[in-house]
DNA sequence: AGGACCTGCTAACTTTCCTTGGCATGTGCA
DNA sequence: TGCACATGCCAAGGAAAGTTAGCAGGTCCT
């Protein structure tokens, strides 16, 4: 009855930890306005390709852009990015909802119920 | 027409950050249920008061709660700290227009036209 | 006075993240 | 063949964040 589903605890902090970059939040940004290649989009970003490597993966982990390999007309294999047209409440509430979900990180965490 | 105050690309950086850690979504997801003063929540949390304090620094300095000492009946000083009702929507268009305030971390970082 | 509360701070260690540079592979074209 | 462009990965150093332990101050009650 709401608009986007409940996020557990980890996927949270996950999704978080990977938006709370400068440069991750460049790449959303650009992605957003059109998809583009690895080599390309580190050219427009004026950031290293190994560097934009990582933070792609980063944000391909957390679900916020997806990959798609492609062979150009010239033969060359180019892997497009684009972004997941995400949306994220966050409110007190919602937090509170997804803390119930938090896995503890000491000893060994198996999907029970906690407390 | 929206609802939420569009968030500058640094401030946004700054509260994902903050928001980005288990401890520090826990002491949200407590303080929505009720206000408490520092001890109190440490000993609710089960971890260190000196833990929680650098957690709740950070949660202030973003904004996300409000600290405020009151004398308690037996004359202790207790800092009571409450969530500030925030409402953060975040979606790919959101954060392409949080994106164009971002500040560059290189020389010296002057409010005017970045590109 | 001593114990039980409350508050705050700092130094120091550990862990994680960020970033760079180099290396390896492949295709197309002059 | 050599250059330009594409892909990827890994090692290593530096920067930032998380965490602990300890110290110091205050009030109240026994």
């Amino acid at each position: 009855m709401s608009g986007a589903p409940p996020p557990t605890g980890d996927d949270l902090v996950r999704v978080l930890a990977t938006l709370a970059n400068p440069h991750r939040l460049r790449v959303v940004a650009a992605l957003a306005r059109e998809r583009a290649y690895v080599s390309g989009l580190a050219r427009q970003l004026g950031i290293s390709r190994a560097l934009l490597q990582v933070h792609l993966r980063k944000l391909a982990a957390a679900g916020l852009v997806t990959a798609r390999l492609e062979l150009s007309e010239d033969g060359k294999a180019m892997n497009y990015y684009e972004v997941e047209p995400f949306v994220l409440t966050l409110t007190p509430a919602v937090i509170a909802a997804a803390v119930e979900t938090l896995t503890v990180p000491d000893s060994g965490e198996q999907p029970g119920a906690q407390r």
